[in-house]
This record gives structure tokens, sequence and C-alpha cells, in this order.
DNA sequence: ATGCAATATTCTTATACAAGAGTAATTGTA
DNA sequence: TACAATTACTCTTGTATAAGAATATTGCAT
């Protein structure tokens, strides 16, 4: 295998690449340290300003951290940061909610065709179910369920409890890394199964979310629909 | 005036602020062509390599754009861009759906004290009052309602029609530039008056998303609250 | 345990050269 | 002479390298 892939392009861009590959293909695990600079550089044969602005560009793209006189280090999934990424729910004053799982069921199933196309998987392949009603404070504000190719993820539905943020277990139990999400957002009438887990009334108007999350490198690994009431809550955007 | 400010910050980073400044202060029009790596190192008693992190600062924060041979532009906000970014309903397949303005009332009227604390205005102080009903392909899908600072805007209500995107107008014609927006997202059931104008039934859930549009300098430059009817479109989010 | 030196790492700055884009001069031809 | 194509030049940003400064960790002596 060569060291360096494509040799028109830029060497700088071609020491990013390589350590994408790197880092994609589980070789550089999350939470590992990286090569220092000088090392790298050298392993490569260019300079150490070269090496440097690689890991710049994958500082950039949010896949390592860097620390003065420490080192850098493949970004992991933290509680705190998956929270903070894919959990846009804001109370009034804008400060952010944190709806804690109330109750919860996995089970294992056949995908729908809609699932199996989200997730490029054979149709009716099976997959692992997870259903969740979450709360603030002890009042049910919304239900979620997040779908997951079983082969991808085995032995998920035996585990027991799982943790409220699901991403740093995807990515410490089965080496599957969030990076991003896309979201489809719409107003709906509450289906009748969502109104009776949250005791609500037929007529509520709630948000439907269908979010897509989606693995470093570029498969959709959750396919997840959740319904949030959204009377003391809001979903919070940035746009730039 | 001192050319760099903080003198402990590093060389960059105060030649990164001096032009921010001077493009913040609107010294720097959009559109208008920066002094060269090497003039501005010049001006400024540093390296060309240092007034060129500078300015890949400014860049990557979206307020230059850079092109080899040719040289660096105050970023302008163009009708595409401007929808682009801040415009998220999309058709079912994900393909961008543009709404067109079908009607619009402009008015001058005293603010309300929710608008006033959002735009950082005196309480009843007189702004400017843009509604609008937009559709695709004829048929309404959203209200939407401006609120602007009026001594900011000044004769914006005697325009006669305006143009689909409001910010390209803002930074044309009064100098404001819009860098991002936070949006805050609801679904409700639908308003009265917002059904009269979309001949929506009463119990229709529609979704309410209440944007400030805030300039380059920090400050909220636009209030706006707009109902969508997600029948046939959702709105898009990425999170990374 | 504490302080201090040694070491390893990233960060900052500087310099040189390469490549893209535009412009004016030059040349060739009718 | 008029005009078009080519060439050369200059200005711009992009890429690559090197050296010193700043910061965090480690080990050792006290």
């Amino acid at each position: 295998m060569d060291k360096r892939a494509d040799p028109t392009s830029p060497l700088y861009q071609q020491v990013h690449d390589a350590v994408w590959a790197r880092i994609v293909s589980g070789d550089l695990a999350p939470g590992v340290m990286l090569p220092s600079e000088f090392d790298l550089a050298a392993y490569y044969q260019v300079s150490q300003g070269t090496a440097r602005k690689a890991l710049t560009k994958l500082e950039l793209s949010g896949l390592v951290e860097r620390h003065q006189g420490k080192g850098t280090f493949v970004a992991t999934t933290t509680d705190a940061t998956s929270l903070f990424h894919f959990f846009r729910l804001r109370h009034r004053d804008g400060s952010q909610a944190i709806p804690q799982p109330l109750s919860e069921t996995v089970r294992k199933r056949a995908a729908t065709a809609r699932e199996a196309g989200a997730l490029c998987m054979a149709g009716r392949a099976p997959v692992v179910e997870i259903m969740r009603v979450r709360g603030v404070g002890g009042v049910t504000m919304c239900v979620e369920q997040s779908v997951l190719d079983a082969a991808i993820f085995p032995g998920l539905k035996d585990r027991g409890t799982l943790p409220n943020a699901l991403y740093p277990l995807y990515q410490r139990s089965y080496g599957v890394t969030i990076a991003r999400a896309e979201e489809q957002l719409r107003a709906v009438m509450v289906p009748a199964a969502v109104a009776n887990l949250l005791t609500l009334a037929a007529d509520t108007p709630v948000m439907e979310v269908e979010r897509r999350a989606i693995g470093i490198s570029g498969g959709v690994m959750e396919f997840r629909l959740s319904y949030y009431l959204t009377r003391n809550l809001h979903y919070a955007v940035s746009l730039r």
C-alpha cells in the first residue's frame, strides 16, 4: 500500500488523506494519540509545517483534537459533546434542555422498506429498534424511535438499560463514530400511538423529527424518528 | 488610533482583528478588494505569511473571499447565498424549495415589548413591519413577518415591492450585513389570522419559526416570525 | 511531597518558490 | 495602417520548509 495516494494534489492534502484513511478504517481509534508533527513529517518525507497543515485541516473537520504541549488525539464522542451537538431542545430562556429517558424498549425485528432504504440495507433485513419516552423534570416530552442495522450492532438488544446518549455507546462498543446528522422537521398532529405514550389529547400539534445519523465514512448508521412536544421547549437552529 | 490593538496576542490575530474592525465599521465595503498579502504585511510590519494567516482566518469565518491570482474581497450577500444559507425548506426529495412572495404589506408602527427586547430598542420605538405570504408553485405555504428598527432602515416602507431575498437589500441599501441567524422552532396550532391568509382549517398544525438575524458586529438586526405549512415540505437541519 | 530541570509536543513567525490571472507590449498578417 | 494573436511581465494567492517560542508532561534531586 502506498503511503500517499494521489501524487498530483498538494503534499499537505496527501498527508491529510492518508491520516484520514487511518482514522476512518479504525487503525487509529478514538482517543489515541497521533504521531507528533515531526514524526508524521519524517514518515511522509515532508516538512513539519506541511504535516501541521494536514493536521489543522483534520482538526477543522472535527476529526482530531490538538493541545499545545500534549499532542494530537483522535476525537472521541463524549456524552457532553454528543448531547451538545445532537440535542437541539432548549428552554424558554435559551438554556439547553436534557430530557432523561423515562422508559425504554429494545427489540429486534425486520426493517420496513423505508428504514432499509435509509440505512442502505437489503429489504426486511433484521434491525434493532430502540423506543424511548423522554421527559424533563418527570414530565414526558418526547417519544423517540432509533433504528439500527442489527448486523453492525450485534447483541445491542441484550445490554439492559442503555445510557442517555447513544452515540458514545456506538463508538465505544461497536466502533461506529457518528460525525454528523441530517434532520427533517415537520409540524404534525400527534399520532395516536404517541399520544398514548405521552398522555396527550388527540388534537395536539407536535414536531416530527426524522434523523439520519452519518458515520465518518459517510454512511447512514442510524435512522431515528422522534416526536417532540414543543409547549415549553423549542428546537434551536443556528444558521450561517 | 493604533494599527494593532492587543500587543499580547499573536501577530496574525492582531492583524486579523484590525482588518475585521475595518470591515465591520464599513471602511471596507462588501465587494471591494483588500490590500494584497504583501501590502498588508508591509503596513502592519509583519511577514507575508503572517498577513496570510490573518486573511485565512477571515475567510474561514466567511467575512472575505479569496481567489488565487485575483485577490481578497469582502464577502457580499448575494441572492443565491442568502437563500441557500437562510432558507431551510426542502421538498420531499431533498431539493430546495424557494417560496415566492405572493403578497406583501409594509407598514411603520410602534414596537411591541417583545420586539423591542429582541432588537435592543427602546420600548414602543418605531419599527418597520414587512408582512408576506409566500407560496410554492402558486400554493400558499407560509406567512412571514419581519420587524426592523425603523431608525436603521429609513424609507424602507416606501420602496414599493421588495425582492424575494431581503438580506442582499439590507446590505446594498442600508449597509447592514447579516452574518448569521438564530431560529427557534415550535409545532403549534395555526393562529386564526394565519389560517385566514393561508385558507387553512382552524385545527391545522404548523411550524412556528422565530428568527433573530444577527449582523457582523453581533447585534440583532431583524426579528422575524414565520408560520410554515409542512404538509409537502419539511425544514432541513444539518447537525455536526 | 516539592521544586526544578529536561524533554516532547504544538504554536508562531519568517522566507522562498510555485501557480493562477490579468494586462500591456510585441509580433505577424492582411 | 489596422487588427488579431501571441508573448512577456507583473500582481495576486497557494504551497513548502525551517527555526525559535510557548506549553505540558516527566523524572529526579532535595
